[in-house]
DNA sequence: GTCCGTGCAAAGGGTTTGCATTCCC
DNA sequence: GGGAATGCAAACCCTTTGCACGGAC
């Protein structure tokens, strides 16, 4: 198990969200980019490691990911949106004594 | 003249800028809507009152009346603009003790 | 009379959607 | 294998722009 928490991998997975490789990806830039990116950048980014990627998968995984509150829409400009990823929620682990089973929360 | 510093219109005026009824017409909607109307909401109030009107003038409008700074622009939504009316600005009046003319800065 | 401002329609640009194909589970 | 996710292109919608006419000064 993580030391940190969820994983934002793990989040997909808990709501029965398929994990695809395209979806690693957009997440993997939106993170390395501390919210500077609006679709377009993040596709072209995105584009020189997964080049069949397309601008509406991007979108899509853009409204997906803010659903699961991985991501939040910036207000930066008024003409395109703009993206951060959400830090991760603190959390407590629950371990039990007995079987060593962790619960975060 | 006024007891409460320049008008909107005479900023127009002032600029070089021409008072058409249009001008008139949705400088005063949103004066009377504190702020919470579109583009498009102001192009309906204003075809109440005046059919003629272009969406196209409202937009005109709107962005001269921002350059003007009589009007400024919300980030209310991600997917279409929002424009309140601005406060007139403090002032004071400087009045001449010998011919009575003022002037407002 | 000038030429700025308007109306109309078409273009622009970011975002969304329909549909056949792909591929994660 | 089945259904969610993707890619592509077309559709959408807000906003901007080109152009000829109209009206403020």
């Amino acid at each position: 198990m993580s030391e940190k928490g969820l994983e934002p991998i793990s989040v997909l997975r808990a709501k029965g969200k398929r994990i695809t490789p395209q979806r690693r990806l957009i997440l993997q830039i939106v993170q390395e980019h501390k919210g500077h990116l609006d679709a377009d950048g993040i596709h072209l980014w995105a584009k020189g490691r997964y080049p069949r990627l397309s601008l509406s998968t991007v979108y899509r995984t853009l409204d997906l990911l803010r659903e699961l509150d991985l991501v939040k829409e910036l207000g930066l400009a008024t003409d395109r949106r703009h993206y951060e990823a959400k830090p991760r929620e603190e959390h407590q682990h629950l371990v039990c004594l007995g079987c060593g089973k962790v619960i975060e929360f």
